[in-house]
DNA sequence: AGCAGTTTGTAACGATTTGTATCGAAGCCA
DNA sequence: TGGCTTCGATACAAATCGTTACAAACTGCT
C-alpha cells in the first residue's frame, strides 16, 4: 500500500496464503502502467513478483516517487474513490489482487480482512520514518538510509558481499529522496570512494560495509 | 490518526456519534503528554477539542514533527504494539479513548470499526500529500502550503479576514516542514510585505489574500 | 557491429537555505 | 514591578544543494 520500502509489510501475506485462496494473477511488462491517478478503485493489489514505483505529480512536472512496491507489498489502498498517484512497473511484475471491498466489509473473508488493516497501519508507520528522512536528513544520509532500508528489505544475507538490485533509475531514487540525480550520484560517489559501497554496473550495487552504511544514514559520520 | 493536518478526517466522526457511544472523555493539560515513544498501545483517540502535536526524534536531537492532531482527527493507530512517535497538547485537549481491539477485531463494533479503518485509509492519503510538500517544495512554498491547509480545516469562512491561530511555536512549524525556525520566520514575514497575510501577535495571523496564498503554496509565484 | 537516443557521471558555478550572532518582545516567578 | 528566561525576528556569513554544461556509458534498433 502506497508501501514506502521501508518496512515492507511482506511477513503476513505469504504467498502460499493467497494462493491458498486462488487469488487471480495478473502480469505487469516492464514499463506498463497498474493505474493512473484519477482512476477508480476497484482493487487492492499484492505484489508477488517485481518492483513497482508509486508516484505523484506537480503541474509543473515536479515529481515525488512515493513508494516502491516490492514483494509481498500491497498497494492501492484507497483514500476516497480514486487513485491518488501513479502505479507502473519497473520490471516485469506479477500481482494479486484483492475486491476493494474485503478491506471495507469485514464479513466477507475475516482473515484477509484483518491482514490488509495490519498492512495498512504499517504503511503508517513507514511512512512516519519516511517523514524524517525527507524532512531532516541531509543529502549523503538519504542515499545512505535508502540503500540501508533495500538492504533489510531485499539484501540477501547468505552471500558476502551483499548485492543490492536496483530497478530503477537514478533520478527515481532521487524524487524518492527529494534531492537531484546528480545529488544522488554524488552521494553514491562518495560513498563508493569511501569503500562502503562497489557499484557494479548502472543497477547493482554491492554493500561491502554494512555497518559503516548504517552510521552513515544516522549521521553519525560527517 | 498520526493525521498530517492536510487532510484532516473529521466529517465520519462527529462528536455526537461518539458521544452516543458513551466513550469516556479524557482531558490533557497543554504541554502534558498522551503518549510517548515506546509506550505500549492500549487505545486510540479521537480529539475532541484543542491541538496535539505528534513528534519523533533522532538520537542526535532532530526532530521531525509528524502531524499535528485538530478536532475530529483520530491518533494512536498502531502498526507494532508500541508508539512510534511522543504526542502532547499544544494547548487543553479533550480526547474520546477507543480500545485498540476495536480496530483489530471488527466484531465487537462494526461501525466504528470501520470508521477507525477509513480513518486510517485517509491518513496514509494525507501523508502522500505531505510527501510531496517535504521532498519537492521550496521553503516559501512549504510555509504557504502549512498555512493553506491550516485554513481549509480550521478556518472560520464567515468572517473575513480569515484568522488563524497558531497554537504551534514557529519551531514546531520548522519541524514539520523541514526548516529551520529562522526559514519559517522569513517566509512569514516575505508573505506579510507581500501583504497576503497580517502577524496578529505572535500566534496568530491574518490571511488577507487566499487565492495569492494558494498561489504560492503551488509554485506559480515566486 | 554501428548508430542514435537516453541515462549517468563529473565539474564549475550560483542560488537557496542554514548557521551564528544579536536584539527585541513576551511570558514567568519572586 | 523587576529581573530572568524563552521565543521570535533580522542580518550577515557559510555551506549545502541545485543548475548548467559536457563527456562517458549504456540501451535499443537496424
Amino acid at each position: 500500500m502506497y508501501v514506502t520500502i521501508s518496512h515492507g509489510n511482506a511477513q503476513p501475506f505469504a504467498p502460499s496464503k493467497l494462493a491458498a485462496r486462488k487469488t487471480p494473477l495478473k502480469t505487469l511488462k516492464k514499463g506498463a502502467y497498474l493505474y493512473f491517478e484519477g482512476d477508480d478503485v476497484t482493487h487492492l493489489f499484492i505484489i508477488e513478483t517485481g518492483v513497482v514505483r508509486l508516484t505523484r505529480v506537480l503541474e509543473d512536472g515536479r515529481r515525488q516517487v512515493i513508494a516502491f512496491g516490492y514483494p509481498g507489498d500491497i498497494i492501492g489502498f484507497p483514500a476516497q474513490d480514486t487513485h491518488h498517484t501513479d502505479c507502473d512497473a519497473l520490471c516485469d511484475t506479477k500481482l494479486c489482487s484483492i475486491p476493494r471491498k474485503v478491506l471495507e466489509d469485514s464479513s466477507a473473508d475475516p482473515d484477509l480482512h484483518s491482514v490488509l488493516i495490519q498492512a495498512a497501519l504499517q504503511e503508517i508507520s513507514a511512512m512516519q520514518d519516511h517523514f524524517m528522512m525527507l524532512g531532516r536528513k541531509s543529502a549523503p544520509e538519504k542515499v545512505a538510509s535508502f540503500l540501508t532500508v533495500l538492504l533489510e528489505r531485499i539484501g540477501d544475507t547468505s552471500v558476502e558481499p551483499q548485492v543490492l538490485a536496483l530497478p530503477m533509475s537514478r533520478s527515481d531514487i532521487a524524487d524518492f529522496l527529494g534531492l537531484t540525480t546528480e545529488t544522488v550520484c554524488r552521494c553514491l560517489t562518495a560513498l563508493r570512494k569511501a569503500e562502503i559501497i562497489r557499484i557494479d554496473g548502472i543497477s547493482k550495487v554491492a554493500v561491502l560495509d554494512q555497518s559503516a552504511l548504517a552510521q552513515r544514514a544516522d549521521g553519525q559520520l560527517n
